[in-house]
This record gives C-alpha cells, sequence and structure tokens, in this order.
RNA sequence: GCCGGGUUAGCUCAGUCGGUAGAGCGCUUCUCUUGUAAAGAAGUGGUCGUCGGUUCGAUUCCGACACCCGGCUCCA
C-alpha cells in the first residue's frame, strides 16, 4: 500500500506505508536529512522514526526553525528532568515545556535547588548527550501509564486530568523512553540525545503546580537550547544587550530617577535629567490631546471611600488600594488608583446636552495602587504613576466614530515615539458583565472594526474583558523586538450607571452616556523605561534632556563655548558646556557616554573662525571648522519634536 | 503574597573560618592648557540596610523587618 505525500512545493510524491518520515527527508536530500528534527504530516508533528499510515501535506521541520527549536527544548527539558530524577533520591517531576527562546521543568526535590545543584544538573545532562540515548515513543492505556507513574503524584494527576496538552488524550497517552527514564509526553522529540548540541540552564525559581499559588510550590529550572553553539551564544549575546538595555541600569547611569529606599517600595524620584525628558514627554501628550478636541482637566489624589464605594473598586480591587485614612471624626478617605470618578464628577457638574458629545476630558492623572511586594519593578511596575488617562463620555451611537479615530490617534502617538510595529487584542465579554448584550455587541464590533480599518492585526481574547466592558489593548515592538503592551482602549457600560449619567438628547430625553477609558502611553513612568530599553539610553534629538555638549579645547575657550551655548539656547536647544578640568578626549568620552546627540569642539581655529567642530551621534567622523549658523540650523532640524 | 538569592564608599564590586574593612570608577585639590572615546599626582569618602539576640567582642552567626534581584501568582 502506498501513500501520498505532498510536499510545501505543491509536489506530490509516492510512498510505502509505513515509511518513517526520516525516510523521506533523506530521500529529499542528505543535508536536510541531517537538519530534520521532526516532520509534520496534515498538521501533526510527529517524530523522525514514526511510521506515516496515510497521505497527506509533508513538511520536514529543521532545527533552525522555530517549531524545531521547540522540538530541541522539550528534549532538553526531558533530558533535564532525567538528569534531576538521577541525581536526586526521590524527586517528583510536574511539567517542563518548551518557551520562548528556552525550556523549563518543574520539579520537588524537598528543597530548593542552589547554584551547585545546577552546574550539577548540567555536568549529569552533558553525559547523557554524550551517551546518545535514543527517544523512544510508546503509546500506553490510562492503567498502564498510572502504573507507570505511581510514584509520581503530578503525572498521576496530569494522566487522570488526561490532559490533551501532555499525554495523546482520550483512551491512550503516549509516554517517551530514553534508557530507564520515561516521561509522559505528546512528543515529538529529536532522535536520540546526541542530538542536543548547545544547552545550558540559566536559573531556578520558585513556581505553584498547575500555578495556582494554593497548591504545592515546586523548584522551576530555566534552561535554553539551541540548534548549534553559535545560535546559543547569540541567544546569551542578546540576553546581555537586553540587560545593557535595562531601564534601571541606565536610569541610574544617565541620572535620570531612582527609587529611595526610605519612599518604600515603587516609589521614584525623578533627577532634574529624568524630570525634563518627563517633562518633555508631557509636554508632548498635552499638546497633541489639546490639539485633538481634549479638554485638560486636573483632580486630586485622594476622596472619601464612599466614591470608590460609588464606583465599585472597592468592592472588587480593595486589596490593590492604599489603605484608608481617618479624616473629620468619621470620614475615611483613600489614595486613589484611577481617575474615572473624578472625571465622571465633572460630567456631573453640569447637566450635560447631546451638544457637548462626544465630551473628553484628559488628565495626566497620578495615581496610586498597592502592588503586591514581589511584583514591583522599576518604572514598570510601580506603586505610583502617572496615566495619560482620558475618559470620553459619548453617545453610543458615536461609539465606533470615536473608537475609530481613537485608534488613529494612539498610533500616531506610538509612532511619533519610534514605534512601528503593532499588535492589538481585543478582550470580549466575560461570564459576569454589566451592561445589555446588544450594546456589548456593538462595542466589541466597533472595536473590531476599527482594528480593522487601522488594518492592525489583532487577536479575539474570549471573555477577557472586564466586566464593565470590551477592550483593546495594543501592543508594541521594541528595537529588539521585544512586545510591550502599551495603550488600552476601554469601553464601560458600568460607571455611567453606577454614577446614573446622564445627558439631554435631541428629543430632550434623558439618555445615558457610554464611557471610553483610554491611556496611550499607560503610565508615564512605565512608558519612559520602555524609551530607555527601546532607545538604549541614545533618545531622539527631541527626546534628549541634553541635546548637544560644548567641549572648550583649553580653558581660554569657555567664553567662546558659553557664547555658541547662549546662540543654541535662544533657538531652544538644550546646551551644557563642558567645563571640566579634563582633555578633551576625557570631555568627549563622557558626552558619548552620555549618550548626548551632539559634541561641539571649540579650539582656537574655531574661536577666530566663529565656527565649531562637531560631532553626531552615529556619524562615523567629526567635521571641523563648520560655521555657526549651519550648526544651529542643522541641530534645530535634528531636534524638532514630530508635532 | 509565595519560593530562592542579595544589601559593604556616590557607583560597580572584593573581603573578614567573629577581633570594626579594600580596589576600580567618581568626587576634591594641585600640576598640565589640552583638537575628537580615559593626562599625572595627592587626597576625600563606610554606624558593612535597620532593629533585636548569641558572644568578652558581631559587618561576619541567629531572628524579625525594610529594600533590591530572579521567578510564581496578581495587574481595575
Amino acid at each position: 500500500m502506498t501513500i501520498q505525500l505532498i510536499f510545501p512545493d505543491g509536489s506530490v510524491h509516492e510512498h510505502e506505508s509505513g515509511v518513517s518520515g526520516f525516510e523521506v527527508a533523506a530521500g529529499i536530500g542528505a543535508r536536510l536529512a541531517k537538519a530534520a528534527v521532526a516532520v509534520r504530516l496534515d498538521g501533526e508533528l510527529l517524530d523522525l522514526s514514526r511510521p506515516l499510515l496515510h497521505g497527506g501535506a509533508f513538511e520536514v521541520v529543521t532545527e533552525t526553525t522555530d517549531e524545531g527549536r521547540h522540538v530541541i527544548r522539550h528534549s532538553a527539558a526531558h533530558v533535564m528532568a532525567q538528569a534531576v530524577l538521577d541525581l536526586f533520591d526521590g524527586a517528583t517531576f510536574a511539567i517542563g515545556p518548551a518557551i520562548t527562546d528556552g525550556f523549563y521543568y518543574d520539579f520537588n526535590i524537598g528543597r530548593p535547588f542552589d547554584p551547585d545543584d545546577l552546574e550539577q544538573v548540567e555536568r549529569r545532562m552533558a553525559e547523557i548527550v554524550e551517551a546518545d540515548q535514543p527517544f523512544e515513543r510508546e503509546a500506553c492505556s490510562i492503567e498502564e501509564a498510572l502504573a507507570l507513574f505511581v510514584d509520581q503524584p503530578y503525572k498521576t494527576e496530569i494522566i487522570q486530568a488526561v490532559d490533551d496538552s501532555e499525554g495523546a488524550g482520550g483512551e491512550s497517552v503516549s509516554v517517551y523512553r530514553n534508557e530507564d527514564f520515561v516521561d509522559l509526553c505528546r512528543g515529538p522529540h529529536l532522535p536520540s540525545t546526541g542530538r542536543l548540541k548547545a544547552v545550558k540552564l540559566l536559573r531556578s525559581a520558585g513556581a505553584y503546580w498547575r500555578g495556582d499559588e494554593t497548591r504545592d510550590q515546586l523548584q522551576r529550572i530555566y534552561g535554553t537550547a539551541w540548534e548549534s553553539k553559535q545560535a546559543l551564544d547569540d541567544y546569551l549575546n542578546r540576553l546581555e544587550e537586553a540587560e545593557r538595555r535595562d531601564h534601571r541600569r541606565l536610569g541610574n547611569e544617565l541620572d535620570l530617577f531612582s527609587f529611595p529606599p526610605e519612599l518604600g517600595s515603587g516609589l521614584a524620584v525623578w533627577h532634574p535629567k529624568g524630570g525634563l525628558l518627563r517633562t518633555i514627554i508631557e509636554d508632548y501628550s498635552r499638546r497633541t490631546h489639546l490639539s485633538h478636541g481634549y479638554e485638560i482637566v486636573a483632580t486630586p489624589h485622594v476622596a472619601k471611600a464612599q466614591l470608590w464605594e460609588t464606583s465599585g473598586h472597592l468592592d472588587f480591587y480593595a486589596e490593590g488600594m492604599y489603605p484608608g485614612m481617618m479624616l473629620d471624626e468619621q470620614t475615611e478617605y483613600r489614595m486613589k488608583p484611577m481617575n474615572c470618578p473624578f472625571h465622571i464628577l465633572i460630567f456631573k457638574s453640569n447637566g450635560r446636552s447631546y451638544r457637548e458629545l462626544p465630551l473628553r476630558l484628559f488628565e495626566l492623572g497620578t495615581v496610586y495602587r498597592y502592588e503586591r511586594s514581589g511584583v514591583v519593578h522599576g518604572l514598570l511596575r510601580a506603586r505610583g504613576f502617572t496615566q495619560d488617562d482620558s475618559h470620553i463620555f459619548a453617545m453610543e451611537s458615536q461609539l465606533g466614530d470615536e473608537l475609530q479615530s481613537l485608534l488613529d490617534f494612539t498610533l500616531m502617538v506610538l509612532r511619533d515615539f519610534g514605534f512601528d510595529e503593532f499588535e492589538a487584542d481585543i478582550s470580549t465579554r466575560p461570564e459576569k458583565y454589566v451592561g445589555q448584550d446588544d450594546a456589548w455587541d456593538k462595542a466589541e464590533a466597533a472595536l473590531q472594526q476599527a482594528l480593522e480599518i487601522a488594518g492592525l492585526p489583532f487577536e479575539i481574547a474570549e471573555g477577557e474583558g472586564a466586566f464593565y466592558g470590551p477592550k483593546i489593548d495594543v501592543h508594541v515592538r521594541d528595537a529588539i523586538g521585544r512586545r510591550w503592551q502599551l495603550s488600552t482602549l476601554q469601553v464601560d457600560f458600568g460607571q455611567p450607571e453606577n454614577f446614573d449619567l446622564l445627558y439631554a438628547s435631541a428629543e430632550n430625553t434623558r439618555e445615558r452616556p457610554v464611557m471610553i477609558h483610554r491611556a496611550l502611553m499607560g503610565s508615564i513612568e512605565r512608558f519612559v523605561g520602555i524609551l530607555v530599553e527601546h532607545y538604549a539610553g541614545a533618545f531622539p534629538v527631541w527626546l534628549s534632556p541634553v541635546q548637544a555638549t560644548i567641549v572648550p579645547v583649553a580653558d581660554r575657550h569657555i567664553g567662546y563655548g558659553r557664547e555658541v551655548a547662549a546662540a543654541m539656547g535662544e533657538i531652544g536647544l538644550r546646551v551644557e558646556v563642558d567645563e571640566a578640568d579634563d582633555t578633551v578626549g576625557e570631555k568627549i568620552r563622557r558626552a558619548i557616554t552620555h549618550k548626548t546627540p551632539s559634541v561641539l569642539v571649540v579650539g582656537d581655529s574655531d574661536v577666530e573662525g566663529g565656527t565649531v567642530g562637531l560631532r553626531l551621534r552615529g556619524e562615523e567622523h567629526e567635521r571641523r571648522g563648520v560655521g555657526i549658523t549651519a550648526v544651529l540650523d542643522e541641530l534645530k532640524q535634528m531636534a524638532a519634536a514630530p508635532r
């Protein structure tokens, strides 16, 4: 009996039924066979050794693809589990998937791993790889599997749940064996452990069984595995690059901000250069909101607890709020975790007409959220931060148009800050929700349509919406490909209800408006953190706190340097004169390490000719003797804000 | 909040098997007056995170707390 395999190029090839994926790959080419780690038949990934029993779309999965690396990492996870079970008596193991750029496995060895343990595990893994043990797949019944893993409570639980993602599902499960190690696994795996060429364990950490904090705390070991030593090194270099970009490190080196322990966890102070950077960003934000139909408001940082009861925050998110303060006898006050109730009260301060809608209230509003102690992370997750927050009050009929222009505005802002790769999520109605079904339907459709018109790729996160409305989250990719969630556009049917918001319609009836909560940068703190990492601290000129450093060659050139600085300051450039008693080389080095976009060296010939030596970031050579007017023009142009 | 690791000079870090500490950079001063990524010299700088315990003696050992780091969980 023969089967027909359809290759990716559309060609059809006949093979004997039962032929292995490896044999097919070898028939195509020796190099392909060597690089193969698995095959895909009609969408299903199979081991190279697996007999192919039916025809269909066929593809060889090679080691340099994401899927191929996934197979490598999954096999590496198995070898790690094998090593741990070899080394630690009574060790139990839970799950060990491949993840982006690596893999992990969760264990219980009755104590945490220490760094020496990891080295030992890594050495044992190397021995297993050296032994080149074949991975062998077996199908077994649930009963057989339970007997096989009788000493393994986590495996037993998985088998009993017949978890489709772990075993084959249904009546039987698959296991993989190499030597005396056996693990429950769907596969596929490499043909043998010897195919692992570049594996490294990275760290261990606690993790809950099934991700549930009420269940066992397991010990997770993270590792990474690649198709070659070179690819592993490249990855490790990328990790180092990410570390070099870490906003906490750069924030310190560039003197932008700090987190004094005296203030408490998650609370930043902004140093002069960071304060300037923030102000530039905030000014941009106010400017663009004003030119896009928003009105700026300002609101306090605390309010009566009663307000948060009306808004529902105390019901749902009390544990995320700072505790109350008792003032004026019996009145409790709370720090604000959100700005919306304040903006709502501004809406309510007047009777509103449909003619005023959509009413867009904007504020750089500072909020305080009591983040759990283990989660604060520099500027990216702080306890006090400022949102570029707006609440839009609109008629339901305006929702579609409003969301669409809002999305345009959002993308404009993100592009202005140097992001040009976007992805979005639409989060739809959860199980418990407020508002009418048809209103939800319309809002979800409006969100989706806005994304389609803007041409953004998006995914639908079913049931992930807040109870009060659906939302769009916009993610960007940074300069080294990392994904960050920035903007959120959120429809709210709940708060207008809670606060009994009304407007007078054209027919002079009282109607309930719909609200949109939205933040584009999200939090200014977090946005700055992401910008620091995106630009590795080397901000575009318009954002640089210091746009030019003037370096006098000798003391006698300081006066001229100051004149040049004054001329630059007059056209709005931010300039410093480095008057320190250092050599020219040292001063230039300092300016460069501080990521100043332009360095202007002034010496005898410049004083004489009214020129400077101009060194721009990114240009290979400096330019000598450039006339002042030309420099001013050039820098002014470079420093122009996007709008 | 949970698990693990950590906290020594402004920064990055070494060190003390319990007898109160060191480097590089920075900073200050002096000399040099410099032309495109580190001139030379001399200084300065630490309640060894906080509080308690053990001890003749604690920066070192133990405990609690604070803060940081890596994960988990959470993220209106």
